[in-house]
DNA sequence: TTGAGGTAACTTACTCGAAGGTCATATCCC
DNA sequence: GGGATATGACCTTCGAGTAAGTTACCTCAA
């Protein structure tokens, strides 16, 4: 008698695992940790539950897994931009321009890491602080020169501000994934027009060729 | 043969239902809908789990009246803001500051609003439109009138901003919840040096007496 | 005044389905 | 044969929702 596809040694370990977690980013970015199934996300892989369990052992390590993959590539970017010389809001835009580039593509990513139904203990609890230390030390790195340029130094008035910033952004995100019109071009532009608006002051302009967004 | 504290016609049902939706409030908007298991919300409320159900018909019942319950608060107390004659940064000022009065003895009802793991169908989705639209309405008017002030009426760039300025108030909630050592008028002290920060301009600071925060 | 019936408040003990997780087995390549 | 890739069928737990019965208060006729 023989299994449909059983024993096809198809496709090397590491392969399908990022064919797994791929999968697995959508829907948990989707739908949040709590709703999705493990069942339902091997159906969308087109593979079978027990191989999840058998590479990640239980929905939570799949689940780490799938920070890991989405933190690091924001992650990566973010340190990217603040290696450059830029300071203050341009980059703050250019963080910004450079999340929307990687979210272009899958956008469900960032709700990966904001995900209110994932456990907070465990292996995945340890995943995020690894990568919640990263990114909120670039932001309060950031920020707090932003502060400094206007005279506030106090430092839970920069913890405030840092949180507000990350956010901001959270929201901006979440805006445009409401608005699939919206190229990434554009919404680039538009924050720098919000960013100006609030501001009242230009920041240096070279991040957006045209702020109009066209 | 007599069952524990069965029949025991104690207490009407007005009352009876105010009191399970307080834990329910309390339950939902610290853990989220998805975990939230209606058995606990009744050991919690110190009764059994059928009379949740005989009240409230289902789980989503029970979240909508506690969505009703939380947002009618909140939504009010915007409202009230709205209707005196304050704007642009003094306008959200106030708003924060009636937030912060009411999130004070219970925080969680703030969650309550933006909980992902809700369902988004039915009656806890109509329930949530009515809300988010008087909300929305206020936000908006008051984003308006201040990018009025600095020349950006484009409509989109006001709908991006008013989810930012939402977000900024979700934000600050948050912070404010991770650091309880924080008083409410050193909150709103906060909020109005971040938004000078922000803004570099100073809004008239009849909110706060003391903008040290001390 | 009293007691019988009606009804509201309340409970214990269950059903049932969904989803996490496991087992035994099948196929293929070296 | 041995190890890697893969699966259908199963077990188990948990929680939403229900059935059926219990107690207490209220009303009203005799």
């Amino acid at each position: 008698m023989s299994r449909a596809n059983a024993g096809t040694k198809g496709v090397p370990r590491a392969d399908r695992e990022l064919q797994i977690v791929r999968a697995a980013c959508e829907v948990f970015g989707t739908i949040g940790f709590a709703k999705a199934s493990v069942a339902g996300i091997a159906a969308d892989a087109g593979i079978s539950k027990p191989l999840v369990y058998q590479y990640f052992g239980s929905k939570e390590g799949l689940f780490s897994a799938c920070l890991t993959y989405g933190a690091e590539l924001l992650a990566g970017d973010m340190e990217r931009v603040a290696a450059d010389d830029s300071v203050g809001l341009e980059r703050g835009l250019r963080t910004l321009d450079g999340i929307f580039s990687i979210l272009e593509p899958q956008p469900w990513l960032w709700r990966l890491f904001f995900d209110g139904t994932a456990p907070d203990t465990g292996d995945v609890a340890a995943v995020r602080a690894v990568y919640t230390d990263r990114i909120t030390r670039l932001a309060m790195e950031g920020v707090g020169e932003l502060m400094a340029l206007v005279g506030d130094d106090d430092p839970l008035d920069v913890s405030a501000m840092t949180a507000v910033w990350m956010n901001v952004v959270d929201s901006l995100v979440t805006w445009w994934l409401d608005h699939p019109e919206v190229t990434r071009s554009e919404m680039t532009a538009r924050c720098y027009r919000l960013i100006v608006a609030l501001s009242g002051a230009e920041p240096p302009a070279a991040v957006v060729a045209d702020p109009a967004g066209r």
